[in-house]
DNA sequence: CAACAGGATTAGT
DNA sequence: ACTAATCCTGTTG
């Protein structure tokens, strides 16, 4: 009650349109490695990379159903009307995805100092921003809202500004939320209601596991494909994963009549991946090493096994539920 | 060298 | 009690 937030953000479509030029656009080309090395002065200009985005085609650019833009229109303007609600509704399910995966509110006003500080470290390694170390820590989220942009760039020369316009974005999208609730409105389930009903796969706040964690970001190859995704599509790359030549092992073994090839899932960026899950659990120095131990645990537990072909970084679960 | 396998111990619930 | 974090030794491709 009495949260008489100040709604001074209208959330006008600037904001949109800075984020698609700038966020959007460049997470979804994928955004090469270019670690830090390419955020110099901040946002003075957006460096546009020549690769093409490989993984946001999934089903993230609109075609959702009724649009062919394809690429052939000619963008009329009410085309982009359309597109930019359509970067809309990508920017909340990239929100409600975070959140979802970070456990935080929705509503930056509700977060707790540590839901900063995963908020800031799950911002930093999305789009890459430089490390701001320990420059917002203590702050809970009505006191990071109350902050203007400057006192943002003062505790971050580097990044501040960019920090502060996705901060924006949030404390926009719950606005939004909130207004869009006016009479009843019980989520109509159009929308994947993205009320705070907890992640599903973790019930009442229990501490999640590491497979559920991993099978969240399996589920969501548009944000996370980059770090791990599902090794089953296409029968075509298993075949030649012998590399070749028969290579006669000795015992062919190639019994195991059930348990076939489903449920295998490769990790590609085995250093992000295990980022990911520190910051979810709030160990900030959990690497691979660590995070690869408590798969591991999972074997005699039944849940992840190795695959019958065993390959680096490939891991199977046991049960494709 | 990085991934892999697992034993032992500690920490957090 | 259980899961996971940490740490470690040793193996493997």
């Amino acid at each position: 009650m009495g949260s008489s937030s100040p709604p001074s953000t209208p959330f006008c479509l600037h904001y949109f349109d800075m984020l698609y030029s700038e966020d959007v656009a460049w997470a979804a080309k994928g955004m090469g490695e270019t670690s830090q090395s390419g955020v110099p002065g901040g946002r003075g200009e957006v460096k546009k990379e020549p690769e093409q985005c490989p993984i946001i085609d999934s089903q993230g650019l609109g075609l959702g159903g009724d649009g062919e833009l394809q690429g052939e229109l000619p963008l009329e303007e009410h085309s982009l009307e359309q597109m930019q609600s359509m970067v809309v509704g990508e920017v909340l399910k990239d929100i409600e995805t975070a959140c979802k995966l970070l456990n935080i509110a929705a509503d930056p006003a509700d977060w707790s100092p540590g839901n900063v500080q995963k908020w800031i470290l799950w911002t930093e390694h999305q789009y890459r921003l430089p490390q701001l170390g320990k420059s917002f820590q203590e702050l809970s989220g009505k006191e990071l809202c109350a902050m203007s942009e400057e006192q943002f760039c003062q505790r971050s020369p580097v990044c501040g500004d960019v920090l502060h316009a996705h901060l924006d974005i949030w404390r926009s999208a719950a606005w939004m939320k909130e207004k869009a609730a006016p009479g009843d409105v019980r989520y109509c389930g159009s929308d994947s209601g993205w009320a705070d009903s907890e992640v599903d796969s973790s019930c009442a706040g229990q501490p999640i596991h590491l497979w559920q964690f991993l099978k969240e970001l399996l589920l969501k190859p548009h944000n996370y494909g980059r770090f791990i995704r599902w090794l089953n599509k296409e029968k075509g790359g298993w075949a030649l994963l012998g590399s070749g030549e028969g290579s006669v092992g000795g015992s062919p073994q190639t019994s195991h009549p059930h348990s076939p090839h489903i449920g295998i899932f490769k990790i590609e960026d085995s250093a992000q991946v295990a980022r990911l899950w520190g910051i979810r659990k709030n160990r900030p120095a959990m690497n691979y090493d660590k995070l690869s131990r408590s798969i591991r645990q999972y074997y005699k537990k039944g849940i992840i096994r190795k695959p019958d072909i065993s390959q680096r970084l490939v891991y199977q679960f046991v049960h494709p539920l």
